[in-house]
DNA sequence: CCCTAAACGATAGTTATTATAAATAATTAT
DNA sequence: ATAATTATTTATAATAACTATCGTTTAGGG
């Protein structure tokens, strides 16, 4: 069976780049923390653990790249941080976010949402759309409980 | 008649903040450019023009304070830059933006188009939302047509 | 008019990110 | 196989957008 890492390599190939170690120790990263939103930073940390000799910027560089090729979503909830996770396979629009301004914790939802909404916005604003970003910014389960101690 | 820069005096003052003239001299280009998006720097750079012995950090302090008191929005199209903007009077939540990532030239959207949907998701995701952000990356009407010539 | 906390301007510092340049690795040409 | 070319890397300097500091000024109550 071909796991998802060859799928990336192909995905790269195909655009004629190549799957340095670097790049292999990056995707890795992200594959093992699937579900969760890191930051450049966060991503360099573990990287450094498999590959130690990789560069910051070597990591930035490759975000951007697999970013650019849509393998992973570069995401920014206003902090002053990107944050990089794996593109779902075969989703070919961003999911949504719940982001908790008290505890900064960030949960997936992978309902459309906004399936009717974006032909209607086309053709009346005559934009073009090719992806959207929707957060609700609130307060998560946790700490609304917290909070009514 | 009172004006709107009055009726923020007075939102300032019942939270303890005085009125400086630099605050006044910022709000008064908030109020010029209420259509659009306006970074810390295009702010500072017109405010100049009225109050020119204002620093930089002046204006940051004082768009930061203005978004506290929820008399300004501060907004992020993941470029790196904060943008700010009046809020409109009246307006509980955040209208949408159609952002060209072409040009860089942000639309304002004020249909709801979430109306329904924040209760479905209060419920099923146990999240209690304030607020949210809804933004469509895309091709503006300008852009599409220069790259179609 | 005076006083004092609040606010200010100038500027140094921070943080996230990007650009540069020299070195290395991989590919293609000879 | 070896040289030339090209892609990619590391290290590090540079940049951009803020943010903190600190000595000075000022708004607004008394």
């Amino acid at each position: 069976m071909e796991s998802r890492l060859d799928r990336i390599k192909k995905q790269l190939h195909s655009s004629n780049f190549k799957l340095t170690p670097q790049r292999e120790a990056t995707v890795r990263i992200l594959l093992d923390n699937e579900e969760s939103h890191l930051s450049a930073e966060d991503v360099y940390m573990q990287v450094k653990n498999i590959s130690p000799e990789i560069g910051l910027a070597t990591v930035y560089r490759t975000l951007e790249l697999l970013s650019e090729l849509e393998i992973v979503n570069k995401i920014n909830f206003g902090d002053g941080v990107s944050r990089f996770d794996l593109r779902v396979e075969g989703a070919n629009r961003f999911h949504h976010h719940l982001f908790c301004f008290e505890c900064g914790s960030v949960e997936e939802i992978f309902e459309d949402l906004l399936e009717n909404v974006e032909s209607q916005i086309e053709r009346k604003y005559q934009f073009q759309i090719k992806d959207h970003r929707l957060t609700f910014h609130g307060l998560c389960k946790a700490c609304t409980d917290k909070l009514n101690q």
